[in-house]
DNA sequence: TATTTCACTTTTTTT
DNA sequence: AAGTGAAATA
C-alpha cells in the first residue's frame, strides 16, 4: 500500500474503511448520526483520484443542501488541492440547472432562462388559473402545493391521472397544463423544473442522456434519505441500475423532508432496485456523550419503521442534559441568553460551538431579542432571509429583466418600482392585451400605442418603462461581470435615489441593502475570479493527464455569463453560503441543523403543538402517524447535533397566533429517562410505570379541559434552568396539589423553594425537582 | 392613480 | 401580532 493510500485510510474505522475502498458496483452505505460519514464520501473521492486515477471532471457528487456542498467542497480542496476544482459538487437542484442551461434548447428553453422563487410561482398559479378559466375552488397556494407535489413525483401535467369525476384534481391538471405554459413563454423555470425537466429530457433523448452518464462514471449522493422520486429517478438515469457506481449515504432516522415528498422508502429499497449492492453499516457515533445519545435513542427507538441498527460509542458519559422551564417564551429566551452566558464564561465552550434550535421560524424572533439584549452575538440561519427582502427582490427582478425581458412575473413585479405612475388599471389592461396577443408583456410593451384602452399618458410610461428594461437588456449582453451590471441597473433604476428620497429610517435601512446587494455581487465576482484561477493552475497540476478531447470534461459552469451565474446564486444558494460568523452563536430551525454539529446545544420549544407541531397531531392517531414519526426523527437530529452539552428548554405558554396558549411539555421529553437528567429513580417520589398513569389525587385540577400532562412526566424535571424569575410561577406537587412559588433558594438539583399551595395545604418548603409546572 | 384603512389570514419544515 | 390584499377615500 502506498503511503498516499495509507494517509487517506488512517484514522478510519474497519466499515469505514470498506465503503471507501469498495470497487465497482452500487454501494449503500447506512449512516447513523455522527459516524463520520462526510469523512468518508470525501475521503472515497480522494481516493478514487489519487489512487484509482479516475479524472476527478467523472466524479458527480451531490447533496441536498448547500451548506453541506460548500462543506465538502472545502474539504476535498484539502485533501485533494486544486484538482478539486474538477470535481463537480453541488446540490441537485444546481447541478440540475447546470446540465439544463447546457441544454436548454432540447427542453424549449433558451440558456437565458430564469428561476422562479415561491413568490414569482404564485402568482403564476394566479395566472394560470384565470386563463385556465379553472373554478376557484381551491385556493393558488393549494394548488401550487399540489403542483410541486406533482413535481417531485415526476409527473408532468399529462402524466397526471385524474378521475374526470374529480373536479378539485381536474383543476389542479388544467391550472398545472397553463402554469407550464406561462412558464415557458416567460423562459423560467421553478425549483421543481429543473429536476423534471431534466429528467424528461434524458427520458426522451438517449443520446444526450448517454452523454452524461459517459462523462460521470462516478456518481456519490450525500443524505440519500432526503431524495425524492424525481431525484432518484435522475439518478436512476444518471447511473442506472444495476451495476453503476453508484455510491448513496444516508441515514433513515434522519429522514425529515417527507413534506416535500422525500421518500424513504429509496433508501429502504435501493438493496432491491441495485440488486448485488453492497451494504456498509456505519455505526459507531464520534460525536456526542454518551448520555445525549441514549436520550436520541430513547426518543428515535419510538419509531417503528427503522433499519435495525444501534449507534454506540466509546465516548465518556458526559454532563446531564439540561431542562430549562420558563414561563412563556420570553422568559425562555432569556434563559437561553443566560445559560449561553454561563457556558461561555466557563471557557469550555466558545460561542462559535454553541447553537439554538427550533421548530419553526416564526420562532426565531423572540430569541434574537432575547440575544441583542444580552449581548450574545448570533446569526441567524435563516436560509435566505436577506434575498426574501422587498426591495433585495426588486433589484433581483430587475436582474432577471436583464437577461430575459421575457420573464413577466418579474416585469410585473418592478412595473411600477420605483413609482412610476403605472398604475393597476394600466398593468389590467396592459396583461389583458398581452394574453390575447399571446406575447411577452414587455413585447407588449414595445408599441404600448397598440394597447387600446390606454390613454396618451398611460402609453407614454409604458413606453419609457420599456426603454428603462431593453437599455439593461442591451447592457447586460455586455457585462463582464456581475458586478457592474447591478451597478448599471441601480443607476439606470434608480432605486437607491428613490429610497433615500423617501427619508424615512426604514427606507434609509433598504437603501443600504441595495448597496449590500451590489457588495455581494462584487464579492461574486471575486469568487468567480479566484475559482478560474484555481481552475487554470488545475490543470496544470503535475501528474494530471489531460483528457481525451473528444469527452466533454469541461466545467458544467463553464459558458455561463457572470450576471446569470450570479442570479443562479441568489436563486438557488440564498446567503446562508455567505459567511457563517465567527464567534457567534447560531440560531436555526432544526431543518437548518442538519448536518451540523456543536458542543452545545439548545432545543427550546419544547411543547406539544410546537414540537411534536401541531399539525402532526391533528391526525387521527397521532401516535401512529408518520407524521410524529417525522417530528420523531426531527427531535432526533436535533440531539444528535450536540457534541457535549443538550439543553432543552420548554415555556409553560406562549403566544402563539396572537392568542396565549398553554401547552404540556413535548412528549418526546417523556421519552428521555430521567437519570440522563441527573435525576436518580430512587428519588422519585412514586414512582409507577409510564403504561399506568395512576389517576391524579386532585381531580378538580385535572378536570380542566386543558391538555393533560402525564403524570410520569414529574419524574423528570430538573429544575436547575429554574433560577432568575420563578417567583409567582405556578407549579404541581404530587401530594400538595397546584401553587404558587414565594420564593427559591439554592441551584441544581437540591434548590428548594417555598411554595404557597392551594386547597387548604398553605406555605410548604419543597424540593424544586419534585415540582412539575402548573 | 396614489394613499389610507380595514378586514383577513397566517405558521412547519427548503431547494 | 403582523403582514397582505381589497376596498374606500383623496
Amino acid at each position: 500500500m502506498s503511503p498516499h493510500e495509507q494517509a487517506l485510510l488512517e484514522d478510519l474505522n474497519p466499515p469505514q474503511k470498506e465503503a471507501v475502498l469498495h470497487g465497482d458496483g452500487p454501494l449503500l452505505v447506512l449512516s447513523g448520526a455522527g459516524s463520520g460519514k462526510t469523512r468518508v464520501i470525501t475521503r472515497r473521492v480522494a481516493h478514487l483520484v489519487k489512487i484509482r486515477r479516475v479524472f476527478p471532471w467523472r466524479i458527480l457528487a451531490v447533496t441536498f443542501t448547500n451548506k453541506a456542498a460548500r462543506e465538502m467542497r472545502e474539504r476535498l480542496l484539502q485533501l485533494l488541492g486544486p484538482q478539486a476544482n474538477e470535481l463537480v459538487v453541488s446540490t441537485f437542484h444546481s447541478s440540475a440547472a447546470m446540465i439544463l442551461r447546457r441544454e436548454a434548447e432540447a427542453v424549449g428553453l433558451t440558456r437565458s432562462f430564469v428561476i422562479y422563487d415561491d413568490g414569482d410561482q404564485l402568482n403564476i398559479v394566479k395566472r394560470a388559473m384565470r386563463e385556465a378559466r379553472v373554478d376557484p375552488i381551491l385556493q393558488p397556494r393549494e394548488i401550487l402545493h399540489r403542483i410541486d407535489q406533482e413535481k417531485n413525483a415526476a409527473r408532468l401535467p399529462d402524466d397526471m391521472q385524474v378521475d374526470i369525476e374529480d373536479a378539485r384534481g381536474m383543476v389542479v391538471k388544467k391550472t398545472y397544463h397553463a402554469y407550464q405554459r406561462l412558464l415557458r413563454a416567460a423562459n423560467a423555470v421553478d425549483f421543481g423544473d429543473l429536476l423534471l425537466l431534466l429528467v424528461s429530457l434524458f427520458r426522451k433523448r438517449p443520446d444526450v442522456l448517454a452523454r452524461y452518464q459517459q462523462r460521470f462514471t462516478h456518481v456519490l449522493v450525500d443524505e440519500f434519505q432526503d431524495t425524492n422520486p424525481v431525484q432518484y429517478e435522475l439518478l436512476r438515469l444518471l447511473a442506472p441500475p444495476p451495476s453503476a457506481n453508484l455510491v448513496v449515504v444516508g441515514d433513515d432516522d434522519q429522514s425529515i423532508y417527507r413534506w416535500r415528498g422525500a421518500s424513504v422508502d429509496n433508501i429502504l429499497r435501493f438493496p432491491e432496485q441495485y440488486a448485488g449492492a453492497k451494504v456498509v453499516k456505519l455505526e459507531q457515533n464520534y460525536r456526542s456523550d454518551q448520555n445525549i445519545l441514549e436520550a436520541a435513542h430513547a426518543v428515535i427507538s419510538r419509531n417503528r419503521r427503522r433499519m435495525p441498527k444501534k449507534l454506540w460509542s466509546d465516548r465518556p458519559r458526559g454532563e446531564h442534559l439540561q431542562l430549562l422551564i420558563s414561563r412563556d417564551e420570553r422568559a425562555e429566551a432569556q434563559e437561553v441568553a443566560r445559560q449561553i452566558h454561563a457556558l461561555q464564561r466557563e471557557g469550555f465552550i466558545k460561542y462559535s460551538g454553541m447553537a439554538v434550535f427550533y421548530r419553526a421560524n416564526a420562532q426565531s424572533r423572540v430569541l434574537e431579542e432575547a440575544m441583542r439584549l444580552a449581548r450574545v452575538p448570533y446569526t441567524l440561519v435563516s436560509g435566505r432571509s436577506f434575498y426574501d427582502r422587498a426591495e433585495v427582490r426588486d433589484a433581483a427582478a430587475y436582474l432577471r429583466l436583464m437577461v430575459n425581458p421575457r420573464s413577466d412575473a418579474d416585469l410585473l413585479r418592478v412595473i411600477n418600482t420605483p413609482a412610476r405612475g403605472i398604475g393597476d388599471t394600466t398593468v389590467e389592461r396592459l396583461t389583458d392585451y398581452a394574453e390575447q396577443q399571446g406575447s411577452s408583456l414587455y413585447e407588449a410593451i414595445s408599441r404600448p400605442e397598440r394597447i387600446p384602452a390606454l390613454n396618451a399618458a398611460a402609453t407614454r410610461r409604458l413606453a419609457g418603462f420599456h426603454a428603462l428594461v431593453s437599455s439593461l437588456h442591451a447592457f447586460a449582453q455586455e457585462a463582464k461581470d456581475a458586478a457592474s451590471a447591478v451597478d448599471q441597473m441601480l443607476q439606470e433604476t434608480r432605486l437607491v435615489e428613490s429610497l433615500t428620497a423617501e427619508g424615512s429610517d426604514e427606507s434609509l435601512t433598504r437603501a443600504e441593502n441595495l448597496r449590500e446587494f451590489l457588495g455581494a455581487a462584487q464579492e461574486f465576482d471575486l469568487n468567480r475570479a479566484a475559482a478560474a484561477v484555481a481552475a487554470a493552475s488545475a490543470a496544470l497540476t503535475e501528474g494530471a493527464e489531460p483528457p481525451p478531447p473528444e469527452l466533454d470534461a469541461a466545467p458544467l459552469t463553464a459558458e455561463v455569463p457572470p450576471l446569470q451565474a450570479f442570479l443562479e446564486q441568489i436563486s438557488l444558494v440564498g446567503e446562508a453560503d455567505a459567511e457563517v460568523g465567527e464567534g457567534r452563536v447560531a440560531l436555526m430551525t432544526l431543518h437548518a441543523a442538519k448536518g451540523l454539529e456543536f458542543d452545545a446545544v439548545f432545543l427550546t420549544g419544547m411543547e406539544d403543538n410546537v414540537f411534536p407541531h401541531s399539525r402532526s397531531l391533528a391526525v387521527e392517531d397521532p401516535e401512529d402517524g408518520e407524521e410524529m414519526a417525522e417530528e420523531r426523527r426531527l427531535c432526533y437530529v436535533g440531539f444528535t447535533r450536540a457534541r457535549r452539552r443538550l439543553f432543552v428548554s420548554f415555556a409553560q405558554c406562549r403566544s402563539l397566533f396572537g392568542e396565549l396558549r398553554y401547552n404540556p411539555p413535548s412528549r418526546f421529553l417523556r421519552d428521555v429517562p430521567p437519570n440522563l437528567f441527573g435525576i436518580e429513580p430512587e428519588a422519585q417520589v412514586t414512582p409507577r410505570p409510564v403504561s399506568a398513569p395512576i389517576a391524579p389525587r386532585r381531580r378538580s385540577y385535572d378536570e380542566d379541559d386543558g391538555p393533560r400532562i402525564d403524570r410520569s412526566y414529574s419524574q423528570s424535571p430538573d429544575m436547575d434552568g429554574m433560577t432568575g424569575d420563578v417567583r409567582g410561577m405556578r407549579v404541581r406537587h404530587e401530594q400538595f396539589g397546584v401553587g404558587r412559588i414565594i420564593s427559591a433558594d439554592g441551584t441544581g438539583p437540591n434548590a428548594k423553594v417555598t411554595v404557597e399551595f392551594g386547597g387548604g395545604v398553605g406555605l410548604k418548603r419543597v424540593i424544586a425537582r419534585f415540582l412539575m409546572p402548573g
